[in-house]
DNA sequence: AGGTATCTTGAATGTACATTCAAGATAGAG
DNA sequence: CTCTATCTTGAATGTACATTCAAGATACCT
């Protein structure tokens, strides 16, 4: 018997990372040797190919993302502040420019989604958890009386959500700060006015 | 003497629509040969290689677009309905599910922009237009008395440009009509009250 | 300490691709 | 009608890639 060496969690982190940066396609198995440490015979053996290892990269992606997401929220009761900061987190990865910092799902929804039905549909289900993941938070400022509008808490949440996206591709060609900034307020007020 | 046979602009609107469907990496030489007709040699010779025939659909497709964004303003002085009837035209593309109608500037941004400055300022040349064009037409609501915020009209655009790359993406994973109008409606009403 | 099952390694493989180029075709000039 | 400059064709080229696999290394069990 014999344990392989590699920690899976760090190798996925870097394989994210790489495909985040160069895209699908554009990054060749000797960069994800280079990124993850791992010889292609250990990436095929672990993940099949790499296809598998970019579905492996989005299911840790989703984890990832889900334990971040429960952070912002966890150490207050003024859900609609926590929203705000949320929002604000978006805006300092766009600002960082690191595009390591992109958003995986939406990066990897437009370049193999369309040719991969599995892989869109992954990617649908993880973008559907945080929608609706967004849309308990909602409810939730609400009962505490922090919105008021009358709209309802799913489509809240679908645009915010559409406004996150934006926010990300506007980034690409003006990764301004103040900019980022005053689109962010404007949608943090249009969800919770 | 003798002339080149194929009309150029045909070809880059074919390419266009090949790059868009499948991205820039995942069209092959041999796909865009059956797209436009033309054989490698010919492509070679009229666009140096296929990044010449990215960049070429990229200049073919700011022209197009340029002139269908004239023909949405050009029909009457409400301007603020001209911007709403803008805005759901991207509706009707994103539900047609029609990738051809994806955004070839977005599209491209995600997956080439990072590699290739050129193609970068390239594409965020013509978004800016698009934004400054938007913006006047903002401006010129406001003239007409349609809008009555004190907000930016340069605000205004980027807000609405962003909300619009939102839609797109939104669409990608929930392209169901209903939601989608919904979500053009909030937009308008968050630009135009 | 020895045996073995499993992991790691990286060179070898075949494939798919962008690009080239020389032969063939054709429009227009004279 | 002939000639030639230019365009068109598509097979040939070299490269870069994902994938495989057999030899080597190593941890664990007895």
């Amino acid at each position: 018997m014999r344990n392989a060496e590699f920690d899976r969690e760090k190798v996925l982190r870097a394989a994210m990372k790489a495909f985040m940066h160069k895209g699908y396609a554009n990054t060749s198995m000797q960069e994800l040797k280079k990124a993850t440490g791992l010889h292609p015979g250990s990436i095929y053996c672990a993940f099949e190919n790499k296809r598998g290892l970019l579905l492996a990269s989005l299911e840790q992606y989703r984890v990832d993302r889900a334990t971040e997401f429960e952070q912002f929220f966890a150490n207050s009761n003024l859900t609609l502040l926590n929203l705000k900061s949320y929002l604000d987190n978006v805006v300092i990865e766009c600002i960082s420019c690191d595009s390591a910092q992109a958003c995986l799902l939406t990066k990897a929804l437009n370049e193999v989604a369309e040719q991969d039905s599995e892989i869109q549909q992954v990617i649908t289900a993880n973008l559907s958890m945080l929608q609706q993941a967004l849309a308990e938070k909602f409810t939730q400022a609400k009962t505490e009386k922090s919105i008021s509008t009358d709209k309802d808490c799913d489509h809240l949440a679908r645009y915010f959500l559409m406004g996150i996206y934006g926010l990300r591709t506007f980034a690409h060609t003006h990764p301004e700060a103040k900019i980022l900034e005053q689109l962010a307020e404007q949608l943090y007020h249009d969800v919770s006015q």
